[in-house]
DNA sequence: CTAACATTTTTCCAACTGGTCAAATTTCTG
DNA sequence: CAGAAATTTGACCAGTTGGAAAAATGTTAG
């Protein structure tokens, strides 16, 4: 049987069955253990990442690391939760009281630098996602779905004012997490067409550019 | 040493050595290993997948499957080769003598169709990526660019004439992937945030129909 | 039918995997 | 400094992994 399938019994915390303080070293550590296995876990997927490698990029050895984390899934976990805050702040910060242009502007805006600034936690996303998001599945459905219908609904108000062309509210989120994200997600794919010349610093200004029209004018030219 | 970086010495077909004509037998199962493969490799990517797993699902033993296969790299070169093609044929079906926005409403639906046709291509694509494209980086930068610049360029030529708006091609492009891609590789999100209501059939011709809005004519209402 | 070839199965292996355990070492507290 | 607690290490384990070898079984052209 695979590990993945296999039921896991006890909790996260094994090890501090008392709730002593934590220490330094221990906060330190498990600093430097999530940062190593940030890198592994989105570069590789859960399955595709083995325990050494990320000792081996924590500098510590492998029973060194299970001191701190008895088991792999409870790195992962933690990783999870650290990077769905991050995902969603963008979009929880969108303001129902504001104006819908700049807020939708200014929406695309966090959400991309977010792939600028997080990429290893947006491919992390994305990997799990890739993975038919076996571990978060109930966060989708709950916090994600909540939230996405809470907006989903201030941006079809914004529409029923005339304030933005009428569109399918879902399919615009879905649009906006889409094109921000491949940035980071797609890196890779994104430098070797841009060439080296234009895959520096640039390029995160030149699709704020271009997506801030592309969301606001659209192709078509307005003179016909 | 992990076998992902190893350097693999011999060619694919080392058991063909003599170019014998391929038996009925030898297509038909490769075939179904090809198939089973794709299942697995675009779940769990080309560490995360076992060359167990891929048997099973194709039903063999793991050495016939071997016979037919020597090494598991060489099933996923095969499935990279025949998913390139399926990848890039819209963009190459864009035609320059056509006129410019039906031209890029019809490559918007052929790739959207693309992610409901094929989404496990579409993954496997986008596992390669998240990895940094380690086995077709070289495609990348080749084949793909070569497209890309040109397509580019056939694109700014419109806009130079006025029938598109201005705007960097590169970045439509990367949207255009980013956003039909979404519906195929985040597939569950997409699932769990639309509810079980529409997330059916219906979702692509809601997504069809939204994103020709956007890009064609933005969010901003007209009439200021 | 039968030899030559193609296919499949059985057995096996060394390296890697997630994880345990007890002993050794370091760090903190009084 | 001494003792207790925290941390680190080395040895180990059972299951999994990619793959090899060879024997056993099918298939087919002459």
């Amino acid at each position: 049987m695979l590990e993945s399938d296999r039921p896991k019994g006890r909790g996260t915390e094994a090890r501090q069955r008392k709730a002593r303080p934590i220490t330094r070293i221990q906060r330190e550590k498990q600093d430097l253990i999530l940062e190593a296995a940030l890198d592994v876990f989105s570069l590789h997927g859960f399955r595709g990442a083995t325990i050494d490698q990320i000792a081996e990029a924590a500098g510590m050895s492998k029973p060194n690391l299970l001191y701190y984390f008895p088991r792999k899934e409870d790195i992962h976990k933690r990783l999870m939760a650290g990077m769905l805050d991050i995902w969603l702040a963008p979009l929880r910060h969108m303001d129902s009281d504001g104006d819908p242009i700049p807020e939708i502007r200014s929406y695309i805006r966090r959400k991309l630098k977010m792939s600028r600034d997080f990429p290893r936690q947006s491919r992390l996303f994305a990997n799990e996602m890739l993975q038919g998001a076996p571990r978060i599945i109930d966060m989708l459905e709950g916090e994600l779905k909540t939230l996405v219908d809470e907006k989903a609904k201030v941006i079809g108000g914004w529409m029923d004012e005339g304030k933005l062309n009428r569109a399918d509210p879902y399919h615009l989120i879905f649009a906006i997490w889409a094109t921000t994200q491949h940035y980071a997600d797609f890196d890779v794919q994104v430098r070797a067409v841009l060439g080296n010349d234009r895959s520096g610093e640039g390029r995160f200004e030149d699709a704020a550019c271009f997506l801030e029209q592309l969301f606001m004018h659209g192709l078509k030219p307005q003179r016909g």
